[in-house]
DNA sequence: GTCTATATCGAGATAGAC
DNA sequence: GTCTATCTCGATATAGAC
């Protein structure tokens, strides 16, 4: 009768259902975030990934069915995170602090999501298959917003002239660099991971270029 | 008696030998960095490239020996390119000139080498295990050199005061995200590849920003 | 020097015991 | 609901014919 409501226990969503579950879900998109960021997709096992998690290759396949489904669900759980923080861009904000707390926003999220920034990186590169449906509607939309505020403070005369798509690639690609390209940063500045007081002093650096490239600070 | 003169085939420098050989590993790289860009080392197959470059399978092995010593030597044959273009930066230079045409050098390779860009993009986000004696060699020492440079400027008061290190990163971040991140610039666009025209306006908007960043133009 | 046919191995997926 | 043992397939690598 009611056949259309009973799944398989592969096809239930792994957030809902008992605390176990909830548990053992969460572990495993923990750690496949993780493996899935330092190995990309195809470098990555499942055995890999059970054995960051602590539980058997079975149950992977047990809760998310496939590798991947167990893809896509790290995915979905990056990408709101990804798309956010641009709610302080508004016709009435003051330019420099809006565009300062994004810049901010955004590497604060390199800092602490480091993995999550690199399975996005790595999905961009490799041609989005997941992800495409995001960008050209979501981000789409989200930037064609935006945009049309920093038009307004430009015909305000209150930011410089720039076209503001342009602006957004280039402040993603700063502050993501952070995550994505750590080991170039490392290896530059001759050391190990970057102490908290060093990224406060890379994040001042590119909030301060950034607000001078807008024409937002005196000149120094 | 003399051996040690005898190589197998496989161990021979490619890029030596007989005007059959050349052209072929020529053929081979040009497949495999194009593959590897797409795929990655791990998603990438011999077969996928063997296709791509008109030849038989067991020809890369014969050629390369293993897929692993073929990914080092598409690697080889970027990494020069990839660290080139910072000659201009010198203390009798120009600021402005200087950075202008460093930021419009790593567009054009970002436009005309988008493979190359994202095989090395892949290599970092991945542990960069091939990657990392170039980066803490001669990365490092290059930055050093320039880095020197900009301060000079900067107590010159040519330039404003900025941590130069940071200002490198954010610049090959800017470039780079053209070609690693092409996907989303076009999905942000809304379109197939950007013509000409788009991407002489894609640099043109990185150079001022870049230029107003440093301090180096009149704001608008 | 070149390529077909094959050996070998590792990874995703699952059956079935508990 | 959970995990051990196994199946199956695809990819690297190579042996050996031409």
């Amino acid at each position: 009768m009611n056949d259309a409501v009973h799944k398989t226990s592969a096809e239930v969503d792994p957030a809902s259902g008992g605390r176990i579950r909830q548990r053992n879900a969460a572990l495993i998109l923990s750690a496949a975030e993780k493996v899935f960021a330092a190995s990309g997709f195809n470098g990555a096992s499942m055995a890999e990934i059970a054995a960051a998690a602590g539980l058997p290759k079975a149950n992977l396949h047990y809760y998310f069915g496939t590798k991947e489904a167990l893809y896509r669900a790290v995915l979905t759980n990056i990408i709101e995170l990804w798309l956010g923080e641009t709610h302080g861009i508004t016709p009435e904000a003051d330019p420099a602090e809006a565009l300062g707390a994004y810049v901010r926003a955004k590497m604060r999220w390199s800092r602490e999501r480091p993995d999550a920034s690199r399975v996005i990186a790595n999905e961009l590169i490799h041609g989005a298959a997941f992800l495409t449906p995001y960008l050209e509607d979501d981000l789409r939309r989200l930037v064609d917003e935006k945009s049309a505020v920093i038009e307004q403070w430009i015909e305000a005369g209150r930011i410089a002239k720039l076209d503001p798509r342009h602006l957004f690639f280039s402040l993603w690609a700063m502050t993501q660099t952070y995550a994505d390209f750590d080991l170039q940063i490392r290896a530059v500045l001759g050391g190990g991971p970057l102490s908290d007081a060093e990224y406060e002093h890379a994040t001042e650096q590119v909030v301060a270029f950034v607000l001078r490239g807008c024409g937002l600070t005196p000149r120094g």
